[in-house]
DNA sequence: ATAGGGCTGCAATGGTATTGCAAACTACGG
DNA sequence: CCGTAGTTTGCAATACCATTGCAGCCCTAT
């Protein structure tokens, strides 16, 4: 199991080390974004610098990708598969439960094309749904 | 002049203070969303506080609506027209320019039908576009 | 005139990202 | 096996930013 970690971490180039691997495991049990705070809460008592530089650079080498969805803190879920460093190829709609408060990536879900005026250029697009999940809906 | 400030404000239940007309005109003069800071700087000396204060009960009211281009602090912009307490209706593209780092409302753009999954209920959408203005374009 | 409610300004709090620095660790060459 | 260089980590400190409490002010209605 703890092998098959590395492997991600060494196909993104980034070194493999026990912190990295735990937030790696610990990203892999989410079913949805989780904020910084979330992480150092799950994986206590770690500190929280560490995890947020660890983040970061999970980040920058694409293996999670960073959503805002308005809660004031940034919440972190994992990419899907193609993206490179740099790159992010996460082109889903985002959405936010207001009833359980949880943030998912809808990868099914894709941004449709928008038509912006003359003489925009687009380099990336952010789609937040805000309402009810499947699992809220009454 | 003052005079249509004022009614702007009556209209949308608000009580014309001094401070919120000075706002409200700065906010016009705008020609995209600005961070309560820029707010500030507008119109120093005033205090942050009741800036803040005034631009949240503009926002309750329907006159103002914020926009999180995930630069870390809010902006805001004046709702186009037919926003009520309570209800936005502001479905239109919000774009943050990575040259000039301005955001601006593309009221032209509409957001597109977004296609959810079995059991989700959108309440509320929100489209970021980054990228290039026109007035950045080389 | 006065009492009450809304508005403003100041001070203070709390949560967040972010950086600097020194210790710990790791990989690697001798 | 040892030491060294580079990376990673943990702690402390900093810097915003939103948000709240409180006290004084203004305006209005009685």
């Amino acid at each position: 199991m703890i092998k098959g970690l590395e492997d991600i971490l060494n196909h993104k180039s980034i070194n493999p080390t026990a912190m990295r691997l735990l937030v790696l495991e610990f990203l892999l049990k989410q079913s949805s974004a989780i904020s910084l705070t979330d992480v150092e809460k799950g994986l206590e008592p770690s500190d929280r610098v560490t995890l947020y530089r660890v983040l970061k650079k999970f980040g920058e080498k694409g293996l999670v990708h960073s959503i805002d969805d308005g809660s004031g803190a940034p919440k972190y879920a994992l990419c899907a598969e193609d993206c490179v460093a740099g790159h992010h190829h996460d082109f889903h709609v985002h959405f936010f439960c207001t009833a359980c408060r949880e943030t998912s990536c809808l990868t099914k879900s894709k941004i449709p094309q928008v038509v912006l005026p003359e003489g925009f250029a687009s380099e990336e697009v952010n789609l937040m749904v805000k309402g009810t999940c499947s699992k809220c809906i009454p």
